[in-house]
This record gives structure tokens, C-alpha cells and sequence, in this order.
DNA sequence: TTTATCAATGAGACTCAATCTCAATAAGGA
DNA sequence: TCCTTATTGAGATTGAGTCTCATTGATAAA
């Protein structure tokens, strides 16, 4: 089986005009490796462990390569610390934080997705991109 | 007319047990006098402005009071520096975004309220808050 | 009024995620 | 191999926001 998701990465170096490098590698194999929603630290005491040798600096320009590229997705959740996850063929979705346990909860609903573009027609705009954060706390209790 | 709002902030700080000092009120005051979306070193700066020596320290302090008694809205725009609203009575609405120009327009659907209720229930959640923010440009052109 | 008590303030130190600098290093083409 | 140019990384820097603590101010008791 061929490794897809590494040449789709190293089509895009080739589009931004970057060098395939073991450090780049080391960024996108990490982030790539879970689907948690992991903070850049996280991820960049990951990759020394698996015996990369990168800096911080790497990591941060690296993940703005992946960002800007749809590979990786960026969330704040409101804590100081940015989230990323890999965008694989998944498809869009929003997130659920629980304030009692600090879960993240993916969901995704067509309806809302629509009534969205909507609004942004009613006022006159189209959406670019959104930002839909459901802060919550379980029912039963 | 009676100045209701300045009541409400002088009960609020009796609840919490904060005396009403001359800086807390030219925060409040500063606050209230726009409808505008501000970070908090442009409100800093206008109080001074307006002849109320204050801190940063104070201004951030008191910021925290107004929000935690939803007399404030905290907003982050994903910039890094929070954005600052009153919340008189117009009730809840959210925020789009204008990636090309900046402008903040605010918004409320109810049928959106009531959808985010519904998915979040469908996951065993209920809603504490939410953002919710559609960063957009304008349709014609 | 005097004294005691405790909250409030503010200047500046500090935090911490993220960005920037720049000398050293590595990649890839000729 | 040599050469050019991108990449890297250690550490400095940034900047919003928080914290410290000595000083000030308000209130209460006597």
C-alpha cells in the first residue's frame, strides 16, 4: 500500500518551494500518527522521542506549512495553547469540549453547516472558514 | 432616569465583596460607553484619557469581575488579544468576522440556538457556552 | 481623633506560547 | 566535487496577560 498521505505532504513542499527534510518528516509523521488534538509541545516532545532531532522553531514552521495546506487543522480552545489535528479524508467537523473533563467530542451536522452559509448570505458574505466550539457538561448529573 | 447599570455593577461588586472604587467604576464606565468589540489595552488607554488613572493591572482585574457576572462578553477573535464588549440587554448574539476588512457584525439565529441544544443532547451533553464565530468576506466580487 | 485592620492599587517583574535572529549546516543541482 | 541557497536550532525576543508586594486608602473600633 502506498504511503498516500506522505506524498500528498511532499507534493506541497514541492508547491510552497521547500526541501523535503527529516525534520519536516518528523512534524507530519507525528501529527499524523493520532487523531488527538494535541498541543505543540506535545507534539514536539514526540518526535525527539522517536529519535528525530528538531527545534521547537521546526515544529511551529512546519505546522504553519501543514495548516495553510488543509493537512493539519488548527483549533484554539481557549486555554493559550493551540490544538492541531491531522486532516485525513475525515471530512469537516466541529468540537464538543466537556468543562468538567476537558474531552473533545467531534461532531458534524449538515443542517448546521447549512443554515451557517445562510446567515453569512443574509448579512451579504459567504463564509471563508468558522469557528464552532460547543462548551458542555454531561446531561446526567 | 436612574443609572441602572451602575446599580447592577455596584450590587455585583457587594456580592462578590469588592469595595466601588473610583477605578472600578471608570472601567465599567469605559466599557459601557460603546457598543464596539475592544482589547483591553484599548480600553486601558481611554480611561486614562478620560482623566482616571488606573493600572493595567486594575483594568484586567476588574474586566475579570464584569465577565464573571456576564456584564462583559470575552471574545477571542484568534489574534491573541481578547476582545471586550458590554452586555446590556440586547440578549445573546454571535459573530462574523470579516477576513478582508476586520468588521465584526454581530448575529443571532434561533433556529441556530436550538440546533447546537439539540446536538449536544444527542451526545449525552448539555450546553454551558459556546462560540461560535464565521469568519467571511463579502458575496459581490 | 487615633489606631488597627484589611482591601485595593500600581509599577514592574514574571509567565509562557509563539516568533524571530543569524551563524552553522545540509540539500540538491551542475 | 563544488556551489548556491534553503534549512535548522539555540537562544533571544515578543506580547498579552498574570502576579508580587510595598504603599495607599477606606472602614471600623475605641
Amino acid at each position: 500500500m502506498v504511503d498516500q498521505s506522505m506524498k500528498g505532504f511532499k507534493k506541497i513542499l514541492q508547491k510552497e518551494g521547500l526541501r523535503f527534510t527529516k525534520q519536516r518528516q518528523g512534524v507530519w509523521d507525528e501529527i499524523r500518527s493520532s487523531h488527538e488534538h494535541r498541543d505543540a509541545e506535545d507534539i514536539y516532545m514526540c518526535i525527539r522521542k522517536n529519535g528525530v532531532n528538531v527545534s521547537r522553531a521546526t515544529v511551529y514552521r512546519t505546522i504553519d506549512v501543514l495548516v495553510k495546506n488543509r493537512l493539519v487543522r488548527k483549533m484554539d480552545v481557549g486555554d493559550g495553547r493551540n490544538r492541531y489535528e491531522p486532516r485525513l479524508d475525515e471530512g469537516h467537523h466541529d468540537h464538543m469540549i466537556c468543562v468538567e473533563t476537558g474531552d473533545i467530542i467531534e461532531f458534524f451536522n449538515e443542517d448546521l453547516e447549512e443554515l451557517q452559509e445562510k446567515i453569512a448570505n443574509e448579512h451579504g458574505y459567504t463564509i471563508v472558514r468558522h469557528v464552532h466550539q460547543l462548551f458542555v457538561k454531561p446531561l446526567n448529573k
